[in-house]
DNA sequence: GTCTATATTCTGATAGAC
DNA sequence: GTCTATCAGAATATAGAC
């Protein structure tokens, strides 16, 4: 199984059309990346077949064992994909004031109104995650999506710390906290019928923020 | 599919044996559901198959479409058989002090040192709430659990508030607060390598319910 | 690069003997 | 209640024409 971050499509890539995305034209690796979302959140992960994607795909499923040597494989470099959208949406603006970076970050991975866009991503990375608890590369990817997660908040937290604006609280603990809040939250809107509760959590979490930041109450 | 709580097994029960656990033997459809627990922790759940059951059950696989109709009756079956599972590991207990209480719960829910069977359930626990993304009987099931969470640590709050040893908090804010705090560090644990983020988020909620709840910093 | 056709294995599920 | 034998369909993957 190819995991190698360098290599946009994989092993079995001839090569041709190294750097794409400056024509209009999408590469075929990307018109399989984006059929493979679709199929995904057609199907669900379990369901997910060659056959699937190929529909999506509108070529046939041979095609696709030109571009990819296993559903393994293609599968892997489909995380990868899902994993920097991911992170395109939800992370990296510029920085402001502290809290408000807090604020944004919060609002961007739990927002009050999901659009189609965000709440498909957030489907795709929740069927995704599941996989995790039998499968060591996409564990690794997680493992490395909540590191950039608590970094990103700890950063920020350190940032208000260091301006003035925040306590002196433990940035690490803090953060770990906050991912965990937001990840359960998610997992929730995901995975159950409780619709109140990304709310209630954005409420609390505000709450939270202010009486450990800057200590009011 | 079958879903009524009622019935124990499934409708190709055939109706004998209705109560068991009076004898000391276990009911088929107890060594069943043991079967898929074992075949879900090696295999996953998209792995997941008849074969594999009966593999676990040391059977075949025709017998266990005598005691279940469908794979996906058999399924439905044991999400509530390991509910019921984890509810009995992890909730109920007699009342004491209200923080104790809520400390208990904690423990239980994220111990500090998991042992086998714990873990055990955990994982699979995982696997099935992410099939609730595509699956509207799971989606129930994890709806009614995460409820129950909810309910139990609103109650134990509120009851630290009638006593007057917690200040007048929102209960249900505060519980969905640590649900989905825990269901995330639960999350963080099943899918990623992130050895220390539990640790991390036992210290935080142990100085949010300490700061929320007594006022203390 | 994409196609059709096919090989092979596995799947859920059933029939019928005991 | 459990078994063996078997079915029809779907799965991943490959061969070879164009």
């Amino acid at each position: 199984m190819n995991v190698d971050p360098a290599d946009g499509a994989d092993g079995a890539d001839r090569g041709d059309r190294a750097d794409a995305g400056d024509t209009g034209q999408r590469s075929t690796e990307e018109r399989i990346m984006e059929a493979t979302f679709r199929a995904l959140l057609e199907h669900g992960y379990c369901d997910l077949s060659i056959a699937n994607i190929a529909e999506e795909f509108e070529m046939s499923k041979s095609s696709l064992y030109y571009h990819y040597d296993s559903k393994d494989d293609l599968l892997v470099a489909f995380l990868r994909f899902a994993a920097k959208r991911f992170e395109e949406t939800t992370l990296s603006r510029p920085p402001s004031d502290p809290m408000a970076d807090l604020e944004h970050l919060v609002e961007k991975l739990l927002p009050l109104e999901q659009r189609a866009e965000q709440r498909e991503i957030q489907t795709v990375m929740s069927e995704l995650r599941s996989q995790s608890v039998t499968n060591a590369a996409f564990r690794e990817e997680f493992s490395d999506i909540d590191d950039l997660l608590v970094a990103t908040i700890r950063d920020i937290v350190e940032r208000g710390i260091e301006d003035g604006s925040f306590r002196e609280v433990d940035s690490t603990r803090v953060a770990e906290h906050v991912v965990a809040t937001l990840n359960g939250a998610r997992a929730a809107r995901a995975t159950t019928n409780r619709e109140t509760a990304p709310a209630a959590v954005r409420v609390s979490l505000a709450s939270y923020l202010d009486t450990t930041l800057r200590g009011r109450r």
